[in-house]
DNA sequence: TAAATCCACGTTACCGGTAACTTAATTAGG
DNA sequence: CCTAATTAAGTTACCGGTAACGTGGATTTA
């Protein structure tokens, strides 16, 4: 009899309901503090799962009432990532303190591969997704409408979203910084950016400048795409590119604070003066500008509210909560002295 | 009929296997791709598999055979973190490739944090898990034993592992760069670190490199410990704080690369010379370093090595087939010119 | 004091797959 | 040509919880 059930060590709650002399029923509705049994009862369960150390089975419980599921899909373009980081650490922190788990999910901006995953993950029926991929295939959607899934697309605010959608809109970050570079006085101004391969927000907040250059009657004075991720290298070595095509470009905006920063330090590797002899601004306030000798102009990103508020109002609509269809998580463009 | 099933879209395997006019047991032969069916029933179940929208539930399948669980818990301290987002960003790949689902956990260095985490993995029945915790509750380690599920230890190596290791010695690169930098002529040597509250790996690099310093009959000069996390600022604040304590001291080995970043920043604004006035020393190789103007002498970890390698040990594990219990991934002192 | 209510607990059925076993038909082998 | 091996299915039982409902005794209410 021993010997049986000790061929994993998994106890289960019927052997722990006959120890403690109560039924099956009676043992669950202690473990899950439902209402129904006396503090004698109680004290007599929980004395057994200590005993016998009985660890629940969460596989059988989601699989027995379908609503007590508590994982959370959460797919972000890189695991690596300074801003992708801090935004999952958030989301992360948020679910496991109101007692959901996190599957994670790496799409690289790429439409096809989040599809991959959505389909996979549907598969484990989970109380909610967070996506933030850019834009989806409709086979993506479909599958997600057809599960009644709840859903939050975080990142790049979506105005008519499949479910849920928390963000801001990139287009308008870039916009605005391009009309505080042209009200700064700068007229031949380049970008430098590296998802040409699959492009991720960057692209929108890029078009966002290029619109608010063409408000001024002013167009790119040269663009450097990189087929790679983003970075400190890549900014790096853009920036070097760029500046030996048009040496006359007295600005650059980038796709993200990263690179801004390696553009700085090819500019000092060169002996060019920021904002001397060139203006730079970033976008995504990374903590690595911190330390920078000139503070960096970049638009100022929350990563952790959007992560905590992404995780807030996806576990309200999963309990039926109302919430917000749409939640705007400001930026703020901060003038820094590199520009 | 129609109604009663269409609650949530959720299409189950009996009626996909009713519309294509076979058994259960047959559909799930065909989905699992299992041997035991034909070539033609196989586009008959296909067929009402897409015309359904059926979408398989893990959830079942999981609990009913025990052998299919295909979710693997990672912990690691943070999730924000540049190595650390490059080992998960390894391991979700590889899992994923291999079929498998990462839940995620972050522990910020607290072993009783850990073991809430395990505690409630464990309920998943998890095929698998990998740890980055330096040390372990008991508790911890008697939850995994008596689930008796496969472990891999990433990051330190641990010689005696629960179950599997894979990593290097902290230890040791403290040790090795301890020699260096006094073999370079530096007597005077101070150390900034960032975990004094909860310390994770890198209290063994810094006692590697005060055991190196003792061999040579030296000691540290001084020492910085913030209560707060490694970060470039951290490296500021930090080399502000030492250097005000002690003006003597002639080189700092830093907790990291990005501490060891934000000191050269600091030296830098206040005209100290990196490395006329002071040699500096980071750890972990980051990306942030190669745009700087000199290049960080530091010790080349690769995150993704450890990641891919940990992945793949614990899918043999889980296999059953034959493993190395420990493996030792390679680390590097690479000489740069901040010494 | 009888009826209504509440409480603590038990019983039954079921969630959606899969393992293990069985059966019928086909093919191979001597 | 008859038996053994192989293949393509079907049947049955079960995994470990939980929802829904049932029951008997204690307490409250009319």
């Amino acid at each position: 009899m021993a010997g049986k059930n000790e061929k994993r060590g998994n106890v289960n709650l019927s052997e722990v309901a006959r120890a403690a002399g109560v039924s099956k029923m009676t043992a669950s509705r202690v473990l899950r503090n439902a209402s129904g049994f006396s503090a004698e009862t109680r004290d007599k369960v929980m004395k057994q799962v200590d005993r016998l150390g009985y660890v629940p089975n969460r596989i059988a419980a989601a699989f027995g009432s379908e609503q007590t599921s508590t994982i959370i899909g959460v797919s972000v373009p890189y695991l690596s990532s300074s801003l992708f980081g801090a935004v999952l650490d958030s989301i992360n922190n948020s679910l496991a303190r109101l007692g959901f788990q996190t599957m994670i999910g790496a799409h690289e901006n790429s439409a096809e591969t989040e599809e991959a995953w959505v389909r996979s993950m549907l598969s484990w029926r989970p109380a909610g997704l967070i996506l933030s991929g850019h834009s989806h295939t409709r086979t993506t959607r479909e599958l997600i409408k057809a599960q009644a899934v709840p859903v939050v697309e975080i990142w790049n605010l979506n105005t008519s979203p499949i479910d849920l959608s928390v963000g801001f809109n990139h287009f308008d970050c870039g916009y605005e910084m391009g009309l505080y570079i042209i009200g700064k006085g700068y007229r031949n101004i380049g970008y430098v950016g590296a998802d040409a391969q699959a492009p991720g927000m960057g692209a929108f907040r890029r078009n966002g400048f290029v619109s608010a250059m063409k408000s001024a009657s002013l167009e790119l004075g040269a663009e450097e795409l990189l087929h790679d991720r983003s970075g400190f290298y890549a900014g790096f070595y853009g920036t070097e590119n760029i500046l030996n095509r048009r040496n006359d470009i007295d600005a650059i905006y980038y796709q993200d604070d990263s690179m801004a920063i390696g553009g700085i330090f090819y500019c000092q590797s060169i002996g060019m003066k920021v904002p001397g002899d060139i203006g730079i601004a970033g976008w995504g306030s990374i903590e690595a500008a911190s330390v920078l000798p000139q503070r960096l102009t970049t638009t100022v990103v929350s990563s952790q509210a959007i992560g905590k508020t992404a995780a807030d109002a996806l576990i309200a609509r999963v309990r039926g909560e109302p919430v917000e269809d749409i939640i705007i998580t400001p930026t703020r463009l901060a003038p820094g002295n590199t520009i």
